[in-house]
DNA sequence: GACTACCTAGAGTATATACTCTAATAATAG
DNA sequence: CTATTATTAGAGTATATACTCTAGGTAGTC
């Protein structure tokens, strides 16, 4: 593999790891046993390495949404859409987490990743749109629908957070691919009041395969 | 004032000017014209400010939440909640914006906002319930109404991150009250499928209020 | 006035961080 | 083989950061 692809790859790794404010070049370089000057040579700074990192996770979000508006949907399209969304934020969860102070260093960044989030809102739209069409939900007046596919961006969007702030033991703060698809359940009960009487089972079925083991208390 | 409630004061407002990252302790002297040294006689380090700046959030917080068990709950104390946690959000948003590093810096202040995020997750499943016994919205089963009250939640944590991330001009990421209290629209609308039918138009009435004047794109 | 507890200044330091510079080595093209 | 280009090592640097240390001031009390 060439050493700038091999920079990106455990850039991601350490990042997602342990978090992109712990992250040094020098960490970078240290960790892949090669010089500093050696990744000063690929990438000007380590804001180029984070845009180019953004790049991938873009082009694999999107590559995903691609939502088909010659037929309706099922719910096992919603369904491999959700997970594939998990997937994405999976493999990049270094990237929300310190978003704010990414885009307020990146000029470039703020600007695509404003442009992104306006797809993706988009796209949860159209998703909600044929799910309407294909008889999953019942159709919602428009503003309804934006504002409620905008709670559903900040469901997902968020519930990595959560998971990694009030959840899990005191001392361990890892996460598993599993805990964060239990983000699926809180999405599709977002869901729940919207659904056609017809596929009201069949949804609270795939919910059901999310629900949280061990929920965490909820009461004081 | 004293030096030591001078320094936790600018700190919080430097802090939620220029986000906790970009401020050293350095800066809090500088911007109160006393040396460094005089600060590190007040705290330890910088955890310790940003710990007690905690507290007092915390307090704050915790003060607005005591729900009334003793009586249902009616739209305007809803408004009220909402209000004020809103409020509590905008005097402390820098806490949210760098919380994940935050908690992985400070076993303490880990271990105290798990517990203070539960307390809030408790008190949002105990307005449900107020608002149930009130007949503004329909009872629901136990694990509905924790669900959707953890996304409840969920939307208000991280909406004031994607209005600084997704909302504004490319160049001003300045944030407003204003803006912020949108966040009660996004709140409200996922309660409107569980309102009972009388309540229904004042809720929708209420939520009128704070809808976005200019709405940002969501369609591609 | 003198004792004491509290408070403050400001120079200083160890370490980290992002990044540069030069020289050398590999790869490739003609 | 040679010239050129691409890649790499590694020492080095300017700046920042969190924090320390010493010496001295101030305020209240007896």
């Amino acid at each position: 593999m060439k050493t700038r692809d091999k920079i990106l790859l455990s850039s991601l790794e350490l990042f997602n790891e342990r978090g992109e404010r712990n992250i040094t070049t020098n960490h970078i370089a240290a960790y892949l046993a090669i010089s500093p000057g050696n990744l000063y040579y690929h990438f000007r700074n380590k804001s180029d390495i984070i845009y180019e990192i953004f790049l991938e996770y873009e082009k694999l979000v999107d590559y995903y949404l691609q939502i088909p508006t010659d037929r309706p949907l099922t719910v096992d399209d919603m369904a491999f859409y959700l997970e594939s969304v998990f997937d994405g934020l999976w493999s990049y969860r270094f990237f929300h987490r310190e978003l704010e102070f990414l885009l307020d260093s990146d000029q470039r960044l703020r600007r695509d990743y404003r442009a992104f989030t306006n797809r993706c809102l988009a796209a949860i739209n159209q998703i909600f749109d044929g799910l309407a069409e294909g008889g999953v939900i019942q159709p919602q007046p428009e503003e309804l629908r934006s504002a409620m596919s905008l709670n559903v961006w900040l469901v997902i969007t968020n519930w990595m957070a959560f998971l990694k702030t009030a959840h899990g033991s005191e001392l361990s703060n890892n996460l598993s691919l599993v805990q964060l698809k239990q983000g699926i359940y809180q999405v599709l009960t977002l869901e729940i009041p919207y659904l056609t009487p017809a596929y009201l089972e069949p949804v609270m079925a795939l919910r059901e395969k999310y629900r949280p083991e061990l929920p965490e208390a909820r009461v004081a």
